[in-house]
Formats: structure tokens, sequence, C-alpha cells
DNA sequence: CACAGTACAAGACGACTGTCATATTTGCAA
DNA sequence: TTGCAAATATGACAGTCGTCTTGTACTGTG
């Protein structure tokens, strides 16, 4: 009697480790590191825990490559909107930065687990690191390019408003996490509005777009 | 041959509740909530795990607890600014909401770990929402303070800034908890100068303060 | 075809988990 | 003092965990 083995093999290798990393960044997206194990990885996956343990020599290194599955499938996105420059990409940018569709608040949750996750291990807190300071960059890319052809405000100073946009982008995935009302599309446009107006203006009045959320 | 137990008795049950409570919140932050076990929490608090299931009716409940633990602690921190008003209310908001302290940073790492809990445990998110919705309102009162009494630049609208700073605040805290550098004192201590220069000036000019970190 | 190496599955094991049940001790009321 | 309830500790159990080991199927190369 054959036993039922993984779909069959016309796919490539490289294929079936991204599926099972694929299946292991959704446990961990719904259940936490807790709630994510090499066998419920591959009951999911729709193999056997002998192929996970093939592929990766350990839980840790499976996590560690679910870290930055996450933090490429952005910079895959991204990659897309290679024509656009300026506010332009700054708006793409922040369209794919912030949970519009549910795959980034998947991704958002799992990277709100390595926050903490950074504290304890070290090679995820490297690559945490350097995935968000790849992001910075491009975000400052796009703002210099503004800036250079006048379409914010000579005085916003790039670098540090593009380390608040980051650092904001960051803040308002982790309370989407939190609140179903905050991650609706009429709230994360407002967003994104702010963030527009406040470089075009120059100034904080640019605040006030729409209507204000009146709770948090 | 009588067995060791808990420190005496003179404390009351309150206090032993939260020492538990607290060593649970400690273990969460260094391990996450896979590094936390009735076991270790028992171990770590020098008691038996008899009297963790006393006290708590299972490990969900506690960890309930623990969430509500970091929540209050800020906010019995801030209470002690109550002579404080305006701007330098916010400051000292600032100085008990960023990673200053080794305190602090903790309290970061166990939200970071709530973040992702709360879009599978409902309780866990409103806790965490509701405890953020205060620090916003208190945010809030302290803007409208600033704004009245001239503090502030006034076209600055109060209660977008409010959030603006919330979430600003967030994405710092989450973005200390992946790089050492950035929860030094003076890092820190910009971030705060960006946010009052931002509010006092009105402009985004005013993020420009110190040397900028080059790195994110 | 043969054979080697890889891809995959399953067994087994010891450690750890949450929780229920069962002691034992303590503190207070009668 | 007795007695009872709360406080605390320990035993036991059925799961689950990671991973080491072994077994079987596949696939490409000679």
């Amino acid at each position: 009697m054959t036993s039922m083995r993984f779909p069959k093999a016309a796919d490539t290798k490289e294929m079936r480790r991204n599926h099972i990393i694929d299946t292991a960044t959704r446990l961990i997206a719904r259940n936490g590191l807790e709630g994510v194990s090499v066998r419920k990885v591959a009951d999911m996956a729709g193999c056997s825990r002998g192929l996970v343990e093939h592929y990766f020599r350990n839980k840790a290194e499976l996590v560690v490559e679910a870290n930055r599955w996450v933090n490429t499938a952005y910079l895959e996105r991204v990659s897309s909107l290679r024509k656009l420059s300026g506010l332009a990409l700054l708006e793409g940018q922040l369209h794919n930065l912030l949970p519009f569709t549910d795959e980034i608040l998947d991704e958002w949750r799992v990277r709100s687990i390595f926050f903490n996750r950074g504290s304890a291990d070290q090679q995820i807190a490297k690559d945490s690191n350097d995935s968000f300071n790849q992001v910075y960059v491009e975000i400052w890319d796009a703002l210099k390019y503004a800036s250079a052809h006048g379409e914010i405000d000579p005085s916003v100073p790039v670098q540090e408003a593009s380390e608040l946009i980051l650092l904001f982008v960051i803040g308002i995935a982790m309370a989407c996490l939190l609140s179903e009302r905050l991650r609706e599309r009429r709230p994360l446009e407002r967003r994104v509005n702010m963030i527009l107006g406040m470089l075009k203006s120059g100034d904080l009045s640019a605040l006030r777009v729409g209507d204000p959320s009146v709770e948090y």
C-alpha cells in the first residue's frame, strides 16, 4: 500500500520550501509562536513532519525564515511601483505597508511577534532591523525626489520626516491589530492623507483631514 | 518534615496575587507566551503550581491579568504627574511611555505580544484598546490645555496631533525593541524634542533636532 | 537496468505542558 | 480547644512538543 505523499513533484524544491514557510507564517500570524509546532505546520501544509525537518534543521530555523518571508513579501510588492516616484511613490508604498488587505494585516501580526522575539534572538533582531532599514531608505528616496521636485514643502527635513513616517506607520499597524474599526478603508486612507498633507504643506494643521475618529 | 511555603503570611492575598502576575509579566516579556508555563511562573515566583491555580482559574486568565498589569503600571506612574499640565505634562507622559527604563521596555515587550494576541482573543483586544484609549485621552487633555494657554501653535489640531503622537510613540517603542542603539537616552530624548518642537512651531521643520540617526 | 542520493514518511522517546484530584498546612470562628 | 474553610503543596494523567532515528519511495545518472 503506497502512502500519500506531497503534491507530486513537478514543482521545484524551492516552491515546496516556500510553501512550508508560508504555512508557518500564517500559523504564527493567527496563533503566535506558541501556537505553531512542527506537526501543525506539516498538517496544514499537507505533508509530514519529516519533510519539514528535511528542509529546516529545526523549528528555530523555520521561524527565522518565516520572519524573512513577511519582510520580503512587502519588498516584492513595492518592486512593482518602480515606475513611480516622489509623493506618488510614497503613496504606493503606504498602500503596501498599511493593512489595507488581510495579507498585509497578517504580515503585521507576524511582525508584532518578532518585535518581542528580537529581544531574545539576535538573528531575528538583525533581520527585522535590516528590513525596516530598507523600508526607511526607500521612503527617504521617495521624499528626496519629492523635495527636489517641489512636491513637498521645502522646509521639511526629508530624513527626519522619513523616520517619522515609518514609525508612524508601525504605530498605525499595531493599533490596527487591536481595533477592527481602525483597519477599515476609510480610517486608513485618512492616515495616508494626514501624512501626504503634512508633507505638502509642511505644517501640522494639515493633520485635520476628513472626520476624526472620536475614539482611538 | 515541614515543606517550604510561600513568604509567610503577613502580606495580604492581593499582594501575593500581584506578585504572581508580576512574575508572569516578566516571563512573558523575556520569552513570549510560548516561554511561559504555570510551572515556570510558580518556580520564579517562589511558590507552587497549586498556588497559581488557586489564584487563577487557568493559564489564560493569568495571561489576561498580565496584560492588564502592564497597562495599569503606566497609568499609576503618570498619576504622579498630577501637578503638571500642558506641554510639561506631555513631556512627563512621554518619559513614562517611551522606554527610558528597563521597566518600561519590558512593558512594551509584553504589549508587542498582545498586539498579536488581540487578533485571536477578544478580551485582550478590548483591554489593550481601552488602555491605549485612556493614554490617548490623557495626551489629548494635555494638548488641549497647552493649546488654550498658548504653549503650542494655534494652528495645530490637538485631537489629530494626539493621535499622531500616540501612534508615533508606539512606533518608537516597537523600533526600540529591535535596536539597542535606539533605546539609549540620546535618541529617545531626540524623539521627545521632535514631538515638542513640532507642537510648538506647528510645522515639520522642527523635526530637525540634534543629530539625526543615520540608520533607522 | 542498477545504484546512489535525495525526497519524503513514520516510529519512538524523553521532556514539558495544563489541569484535575488529592494531600497537607494554616488561620480564624465557635 | 475543636473544627472548618481557605491557603498552599504535591501527585498523577493524558496530551503535545522537538527531534533523533529508521524506513520507504522517487529521480536522475552511469
